[in-house]
DNA sequence: AAAACATTGTTGCAATTGCAATAAATACGA
DNA sequence: TCGTATTTATTGCAATTGCAACAATGTTTT
């Protein structure tokens, strides 16, 4: 998996970030991004820790919508718009590198390192479009059993094995898949009791491959 | 807008796409891309003409999922894996420009073409990843109402009016959604008696913006 | 080890939704 | 303009789901 600076030595890459005026924020954990950032600063890289974006209910109990780890891209701007009901919060003490993206590509440099940069954001947000095209496919499932067995196809065919191992626990696998926890653990309790799956922990096995 | 050749003489367009070895392939109306591509070209944009994704219930009903038009980048990958149940389909007489994903991306040199190339996808990848985490919020939505008004709010956000203007049909809005389209019907039909909204053809006013 | 906290399982019930079938309205082509 | 096809509206009904409340299990902290 490629990271953002993959291909820039050290010293290239501090005079880069020179360049863009990026600069670093530190957070603790459970600070919210939202108060040190700049309007214009939409764009940023985690160098350590964890931050995950949340959505506050009506009723106060928050899910964590995306998590992000080091090396991972962050688009600030589309979740902190005014209005909206997601945060972006600190999962623990957490250093963000933020960056304008405005001045990102409105730059009209010829530069090695600038242009390994950008090549290496490019290919990361491939990685990420097919990431939101798959959960995109399985949320437009009808059925929970439909996008249970979605997902497990996915992410069977991605390992090539009939075992899955969930990268979260099962109220945030709820939520990716856009559904009630609790109807989902009824409908895991079907397909387990129809011989289709048997689960373990955080590894579930297909039966059925 | 950003196109992929924007800032891009038209002899340095020519000269990068021999580079490249991308390749032009002409559809004839309903014919079916993957006839065309081979496995490592997964990575288009489109000439001219029209391409759509399809996907074809297990009834033999086909419904519209994305729309691809001119200077439109496509990954053909994601949705051509076997097992797929989508298609894409050329909805007039098309033109698509053929890249292998791997090789646009391994080339290592420095040349101003490739460099503007790859920036002009940069950015459009990302307002492709805008759009997606537009449909993902909307989504999760748990109920009709809630999916509709959450669509309502993004697009009068956007362009600043109490009016929308769908950009397709209803039936293609209900698909977008992920819901039936009858039952989408009926809540329109709740939302314009309570008198949130009013709609006229394809234009949807807001009445409590 | 006990207590506090977090995650997962279970279940009744009301509300929402998909589905199917049909009617109405609109767009389109001969 | 008439007929045909496509899109939209309507509605009954069964199935699915979210919600709430609580039990059970697992994890962490003191």
């Amino acid at each position: 998996m490629i990271k953002p600076f993959d291909k820039i030595p050290l010293k290239n890459k501090e005079k880069l970030i020179k360049y863009l005026r990026g600069y670093s924020v530190k957070l603790m954990k459970n600070e919210h991004i939202i108060d040190h950032f700049k309007d214009d600063d939409d764009f940023g890289i985690i160098v350590s820790g964890v931050l995950k974006v949340v959505r506050t209910n009506y009723n106060g109990t928050t899910t964590i919508i995306e998590k992000y780890e080091v090396d991972d891209m962050i688009n600030i701007s589309y979740i902190s718009m005014d209005g909206s009901e997601y945060e972006i919060i600190a999962d623990e003490n957490t250093e963000i590198l933020l960056f304008s993206y405005n001045t990102l590509i409105s730059l009209d440099i010829q530069d090695k390192t600038y242009n390994q940069f950008i090549k290496n954001l490019f290919i990361m947000l491939n990685e990420i479009i097919t990431l939101k095209n798959e959960r995109i496919v399985i949320l437009t499932k009808k059925t929970i059993r439909d996008k249970l067995l979605e997902y497990f196809n996915i992410n069977s065919k991605k390992n090539g094995s009939k075992y899955i191992y969930l990268p979260f626990n099962f109220s945030d696998l709820a939520n990716y898949l856009g559904i009630d926890r609790s109807a989902m653990s009824r409908e895991l309790g079907f397909l387990k009791e129809e011989g289709f799956i048997t689960i373990k922990g955080k590894r579930i096995t297909l039966m059925y491959r």
